[in-house]
RNA sequence: CGCGGGGUGGAGCAGCUCGGUAGCUCGUCGGGCUCAUAACCCGAAGGUCGUAGGUUCAAAUCCUACCCCCGCAA
């Protein structure tokens, strides 16, 4: 088949990957532009560009999509159909309607639930223990509420964190393009609409949210704390510094939240119901570490409280 | 040229302003003690103080360049 492809970040670059394996034609490859990124503020391309340019791929990287010079561009280029994943910009109903066999997208999350850009963030923070990839058609309706193709189902372990289930949920979108490719060409696929009664939203990410309430239970806290790793994560002030919270692990106790204690050489901080023992964390200026390193080297002050 | 912090025995840090014997907590090894158990006591090993130059009688400390790590911001 001739395929467009869009995607940008790394989520996307093994779904890409299998394009280019299964040896589908593809004609184009959109991402996003070029930004000055990092530190130094210095100019680099989406994981998706690093990857069409090492197999010759024609990248195209507009900044809009209303553009009319676009719109005919993905004319143009005749394909049969377009694969987004995770672009990052909506696509506009002339180009939806482009391609004779529509737009597939690949979702981080099992449909309806978990629509928007952060589905696999939210799956962690909310303690979800199933979670799972959706491929589905893209319609002109609200942000991922196009009729189905097929998903795939998989655990969420109660320590992995959006990190880690992002990169076994990038791998899964593979396979599941893969196979919707498959049977489309078969033509065994159907298409199965949304129960749009059952949607919930999965908004960005925002810095707000990282800031930790120590009033609430321990579980609560825990399943922020890997859901927000490695981004942006969870954090808390202590002496005008912040650390940033990375692994926990749920203990008895608590009582005082907030309240610094430090039990066995482990860091260990009370919550509204339990307590969390903090097994990985990293000062403003420092490496990751664990707890009992931190406290060898910053002393914390007993009985204290985090903010 | 976006802003900023840092590299000191195996780990985490102090020391740097104001140059002058390498320090703290822990780990490791040896010995002692035996319900202080997150044991405790005594002793020991282990460091080119990121790299290369410079200033100086003397540099972890001051100056210059480079390498590496990290936070913010995007």
């Amino acid at each position: 088949m001739r395929i467009i492809f869009m995607g940008t970040p790394d989520f996307a670059v093994p779904a890409l990957q299998r394009l280019i394996d299964r040896k589908d034609q593809i004609c184009g490859v959109f991402t996003q532009p070029d930004k000055p990124k990092g530190r130094g503020h210095k100019m680099q391309f989406s994981p998706v560009k690093e990857l069409a340019l090492q197999y010759g791929l024609s990248v195209y990287q507009p900044d809009s999509l209303r553009d009319e010079s676009v719109q005919s561009k993905i004319q143009q280029l005749g394909a049969d159909i377009i694969v987004v994943v995770a672009y990052g910009k909506i696509l506009p109903k002339s180009i939806l309607d482009a391609p004779a066999l529509g737009c597939i997208n690949v979702h981080g999350s099992l449909l309806p639930r978990y629509r928007g850009a952060a589905p696999i963030q939210w799956m962690v923070i909310n303690g979800e223990k199933t979670g799972g990839i959706t491929t589905m058609l893209l319609g002109d309706g609200p942000v991922d509420s196009g009729d189905i193709l097929l998903t795939a189902e998989t655990e969420i372990g109660p320590e992995e964190t959006a990190g880690e289930l992002f990169d076994r949920l990038k791998l899964l979108g593979a396979d599941l393009l893969d196979e919707t490719l498959e049977r489309l060409e078969q033509g065994t696929l159907k298409r199965i609409p949304q129960n749009h009664q059952e949607a919930t939203l999965a908004p960005m990410l925002t810095k707000e949210m990282s800031i930790i309430n120590w009033e609430q239970p321990a579980k609560k806290i825990h399943d922020l704390i890997r859901g927000l790793n490695p981004w942006p994560c969870a954090a808390v002030k202590w002496n005008d510094t912040r650390l940033k919270l990375l692994a926990t692990q749920v203990m008895e106790g608590g009582g005082f939240p907030g309240r610094i204690s430090c039990q066995a050489g482990e860091l260990v901080v009370d919550c509204g119901q339990g307590a969390l023992r903090i097994t990985e964390l990293q000062a403003e200026n420092g490496k990751r570490m664990n707890g009992r390193d931190y406290l060898l080297g910053h002393p914390l002050v007993k009985d204290s409280y985090f903010q």
